[in-house]
DNA sequence: AATGAATGAGGATTCATTCAT
DNA sequence: TATGAATGAATCCTCATTCAT
């Protein structure tokens, strides 16, 4: 299931050619349409020499699996250790910014790893879950408890509500430009990256203000007039 | 593609059982992983009575999709209309209910919905998707806009930038229930309903609060003096 | 096999729907590629009556088969008795013209009646190809005979010969404005009858020329100039 | 479509058997009756090798079906070849003749022939039959032209008519060997090639003395008083 | 180490036919 | 008599994987 040595000693291009080729017929086709025999014509080699490699097809998968989300999540690690000082609304929208980057970089990857998400009958999910899970957990925690320590967010704000909806809707947000019918009534799309940056900005904005916001009294009294709202 | 008249004149039971097996069928292979000759030999039938009840194994998905969108989108309809008259907070944590209810009581249905979504290049998928997007953006729309008419949101406010919000969060509300791994901290798991409820209120408020926190101007200038902020 | 009583017992004009829709589904797509499902479908009545019917899909292809065949016999023969009394060249060109009728008037026969030819595996085979046969050489041999006994013909002409001859001629030229691919260099074609009559003309001279000519010494001297040839 | 490099790699006496059996399979049943499975259980060897080497049933027809062209469109031509000074009738014996020893060496080739004609309408119908009628309109056409500009033939004959003619006949000979039933009341079975022979001799003659024979004025006046024919 | 021929289970789908209603 | 639901064998074809060379 792992990949062999037999790989590792192969020239570093043809290392690289397999994996790329790969990547882009598991992109196109996902896991269960892709076919071994269809790659290996791809790539003209021998149809033994990739189990030779990755032992089976989910070594493969495995193995191209992890450079995906070892390349994303390097990108927004990035994206955010780059804006550590800034407040929340720009580095968020640093953040989106970044994603959109991301999958106009490498939409094979952006692709694979979607697929990755809800493939329940793959043996290594486990695995590859907490990989993805820490990735985003990981990286927006600190986003969050930094923007509440310096004092831009109300001290009683639940991090972990915070994470989830940052989380939520940065993953649609990467995911409405991958998928064009996701975007609803947004313009979002691969081919407008100035547009993609409007939305990221407003985007941004809107969620630093929902965090700081939050109030601890949940459903505040009705009919509130907005002019006297005490939050303002 | 479509269901022939030989599926309306069996038992209705009979149906019914059809029906439930190749949900149940779909939501653990998706399509590609599917088989009609398992689900054939699940239901004890033959082969050919597949076929001509439904015509080709992407006639039978449609027939199981489409029952699974109604089935879902008329119990959010009904939540939705239900609280037609209440603040945007206890809407929303109404359909985060309803979303918990639905997830729970036809957990089939969803994991065919996110197989669909991520994972499989499947031939109608196009078709499909759209069609659970239309569902979601005019379930949402009306209550943004309500919302805003009532004098709850700031009649600046971007419906479709707040209906992207809302969506991606009760999608992902839902789908933390489903998949554990994506509840990262928060209290999300199908056997515990309370904690779920508790999290989907204060998920709510927490919306409700960013929309009405919604400002005008996109990024308001970076040295806005925090020490002004009430909420400090 | 044979067709049952309860076929006789339906209204005329059933029949008669029946009997064409199967000789287009069979002229279509040939005896196997034909599908009792797809002709129950088109017909608008149960597949079991049609088995009620026929017995078997090969028992309705026997009976659609007889048919054919008598409907093309009878035209034939007619053409033939017609021109009793005519000279050899006339009454070939008057052949010719009833069989490119035939094939215009009914081309769905004809296709059946080429399917049939050379389906070797047919149950059947015999007995229809002897009825192929008889009327193939029942039917030319008069003309020749007659030819022969009115003196237009060389007395010791073989008339198996000569009837082979213009049956694989006669053949083929009906043959040739079904299949246009068949008509060589010829001006034969369903949509122009005009010139499909003017090489009718142009044959029927040359077979009528070729049996006068008929010398019995087979291979006549080399280099004969054809001034001097002995047959003129 | 193509015969894959795979196929030319393995032994060719393996080769030799596939192709015959393959030949024999589609003889016996015909495009749409041949079975891919039959066929892999008559040679021994495992289904998806068959499409290893030929990509499809069509791929493993075209090979078999182009090199029975091959087979048969040499032995005629070298018929042709060698009989290039003779006059008309010793050719045309010769090449009834060749025809005869083809269609008994070769049967299976002959067989698919027939089956090819008048029988399905399997995919490649079109493209396979005009390459048969090109092949035997090419073939014929110089033998007629040479041997009008020998001065053999009268120098108005429609040389496209003679050569439609020649090659009916020519088709029905070889045809009535292969298949008894068709050849009227003519000496010809595979049984006896001396009396297929025989025939060939007469026919020869016969054919040669229609365009001999073969008037400008296509039909001569119907008064013609027989009693100045020099045949009487 | 690399090859690529061989495998045979499994895929979706169509079919002629049967038989209870 | 007519129906049409049920059958399951057979169709072509693809697949991941193995192993002798």
């Amino acid at each position: 299931m792992e990949t062999t040595s037999t790989f590792q000693n192969i020239p570093t291009d043809k290392q690289l050619r397999v994996l790329t080729e790969a990547r882009a017929e598991f992109a196109e086709r996902g896991f269960l349409g892709a076919s071994m025999n269809r790659l290996a014509a791809r790539l003209g080699i021998a149809k033994g020499s990739l189990f030779k490699y990755f032992g089976s097809k989910e070594g493969l998968f495995a193995k191209v699996f992890d450079q995906a989300v070892d390349r994303f999540s390097e990108g927004l690690r990035q994206a955010r250790d780059e804006t550590a000082g800034l407040p929340l609304a720009p580095r968020l929208e640093r953040i989106l910014d970044e994603g959109t980057r991301l999958v106009r970089q490498h939409p094979d990857i952006y692709r694979i790893y979607l697929k990755m998400l809800n493939h329940e009958d793959f043996p290594l999910r486990e695995r590859f879950l907490s990989k993805v899970r820490a990735l985003s957990t990981r990286f927006l925690t600190p986003v969050v408890l930094q923007a509440r320590d310096r004092g831009e967010l109300p001290p009683d704000l639940d991090p972990d509500l915070a994470v989830f909806v940052l989380d939520a809707v940065l993953d649609r947000f990467v995911l409405a430009q991958a998928e064009p019918w996701m975007a609803a009534g947004l313009a979002l799309s691969l081919e407008d990256p100035e547009a993609a940056r409007r939305t990221a900005r407003k985007l941004a904005a809107l969620l630093a203000g929902m965090l700081r916001a939050n109030a601890p009294n949940p459903s505040p009294p009705e009919g509130t007039p907005l002019g006297i709202d005490p939050l303002r």
